[in-house]
DNA sequence: TTAGGGTTAG
């Protein structure tokens, strides 16, 4: 067989260290671990250690970029997997949400195998269950728990605490806090914090996060996370403030509240701070700014933003390479967008639908078309948002045909139900290209009530094309659809005058005095 | 071994 290579060969010489965090450093992808398998088998020394079968499978099942079904591969190829084994293959599993159901099977394998679960069981499967919201199942482990004897374990206790919070059950979790206060910890207090503000109940997070007997910044950043998400942005600017020692978490939370709550400058202001006292933002604290820079159109800042992930290190997160892409797209920048776009080695719904949406946005109805066919051919299934974009792609380009085939392909292959917005991107489709009468026929035919946005779209149109008579039937709809709002007026207004119809534009103008209809600020004439 | 983070339309 070949050479090891050299990070190979590291790996394998701390394949042994006693600590398996100092191994796992040396495993930093997988194929690291295959290298030292395959070395192994070849050496003859693979065969009768337990130990070294246990480390390889935690090196493959835990390392920075694990492979799941190579560790499960290890597993079944031993005789005997030990208790161990097993506890390692769950906390792999326990570590996303996809591989959920199988570490709740293999508990119940391990139980069938008779082995008894101890402190480091529950907490994994726990975790799983957590995860997949089951709380018949969970429950049923927090009787296990019970049965086994592990309920004075702190581990344990928090997360049977987790487990019920995530099943939406805080109630379950509150009572179990109450019965186990004499063992309690600041994790399990931090549980509570986060488990009443995810629930909506910021009042009494803040209530628990005053009682707790101590503070770590975990607890403060949960409590800032917790005042963004309800909007009360200014008591988590308090908190920030406040709080005796922030970790890059602290800054993070704060930048992703501003984005949240569209406080999109103040985002920016903060990330800039913090990277002026010399910390590092973390790739969450990065995506909420480089977000906040896609809705200002903010290309400098967020172009700033791209060279501070590649000094960091792109690591190919997905969320993080979809917020940098949209923003470039959004920014009028497609050629970064479709560079980073590239680069990413994972793609979700998401980062096809921002490239999607990106082309479009920018005009280019064609490449719109063909990588919507290269995601349908890597297997990724189109959404409700990725035709809002097809369409809009094809309404600005000027592709009748295109977009009136993808809208039937949508309710018709992919039983998508249209929303109005749908409705809105074919009408403009149509209108765009005076096909007015068939997008007054599509509006009529819709199984949806008489909609302003539908009708405005239309009498839009008919003003671009010269399309008078049509035009002020649809304005005078609109006008009585939404009598406050004085744009509509200033259309139907428009239309009449395009036609030198005096007497109509000046009935316009007394409609709108007798109704006492207030000017929108922007809005054009009158 | 347990607690805190994030992306797409309009």
């Amino acid at each position: 067989m070949g050479r090891l290579s050299v990070a190979a060969s590291k790996a394998l010489s701390l394949l042994h260290h006693p600590s398996l965090s100092q191994s796992l450093t040396a495993f930093t992808a997988v194929s690291h671990v295959k290298q030292v398998h395959a070395h192994l088998i070849v050496t003859g020394d693979a065969q009768q250690n337990i130990f070294t079968t246990t480390r390889l499978l935690a090196c493959a099942a835990l390392c920075g970029s694990p492979d799941l079904s190579y560790a499960e591969a290890i597993f079944r190829h031993t005789p005997a997997p030990t208790f161990f084994m097993h506890n390692t293959l769950l906390r792999a599993y326990s570590r996303s949400p996809a591989d959920s159901p199988d570490g709740i099977a293999l508990y119940v394998h391990l139980l069938r195998a008779g082995f008894f679960p101890d402190k480091f069981t529950f907490p994994f499967v726990l975790h799983s269950c957590g995860l997949l919201e089951n709380l018949f199942l969970g429950r049923q482990l927090h009787g296990h728990v019970v049965k086994f004897g592990l309920c004075h374990d702190v581990f344990v206790v928090n997360n049977v605490m987790g487990m019920y919070s995530s099943c939406a059950e805080l109630g379950s979790a509150r009572q179990l806090f109450d019965e186990s206060l004499d063992i309690a910890n600041v994790v399990s207090w931090t549980i509570l914090v986060t488990g009443c503000s995810n629930s909506g109940d910021i009042d009494t997070a803040r209530a628990y996060f005053d009682q707790m007997p101590s503070k770590n910044s975990v607890s403060w950043n949960a409590m800032i996370t917790g005042y963004g998400r309800v909007g009360r942005i200014s008591d988590a600017r308090e908190l920030f403030n406040a709080m005796p020692e922030r970790d890059s978490a602290s800054w993070g939370a704060l930048i992703s509240g501003y984005t949240e709550n569209k406080l999109f400058m103040e985002a920016l202001v903060l990330i800039r701070e913090m990277v002026n006292r010399g910390e590092v933002p973390n790739e969450a604290a990065i995506v909420s700014a480089v977000s906040a820079c896609a809705h200002l159109r903010a290309l400098e800042e967020g172009d700033w933003l791209y060279e501070l992930v590649k000094e960091i290190g792109f690591d190919g997160n997905v969320i993080l390479g979809t917020a940098l892409l949209d923003m470039f797209g959004k920014c009028g920048n497609i050629r970064k967008a479709l560079m980073v776009f590239n680069l990413m080695p994972a793609k979700n719904i998401y980062s096809w639908n921002s490239m999607i949406a990106g082309l479009a946005f920018n005009g280019y109805g064609r490449e719109v078309l063909s990588l919507f066919w290269k995601m349908q051919l890597l297997g990724t299934t189109p959404n409700s948002i990725t035709f809002i974009s097809l369409l809009s792609g094809c309404s600005h380009s000027g592709l009748v045909d295109e977009g009136l085939h993808l809208f039937n392909m949508m309710t018709q292959k992919y039983r998508i139900k249209p929303q109005l917005e749908h409705y809105g991107s074919v009408v403009d489709l149509l209108g765009r290209a005076g096909l007015i009468e068939e997008a007054v026929h599509f509006v009529e035919g819709l199984p949806v009530g008489p909609h302003s946005g539908l009708w405005g779209a239309l009498a839009g149109a008919c003003r671009i094309h010269g399309e008078v008579e049509l035009g002020r039937e649809v304005a005078e709809r609109l006008v009585e659809l939404e009598p406050q709002h004085s744009g509509r007026y200033a259309l139907l207004s428009n239309i009449l005058a395009s036609a030198r119809r005096w007497d109509g534009v000046e009935m316009v103008r007394k409609l709108l005095k007798d109704r006492k209809v207030l000017k929108t600020p922007g809005s054009s004439i009158l």
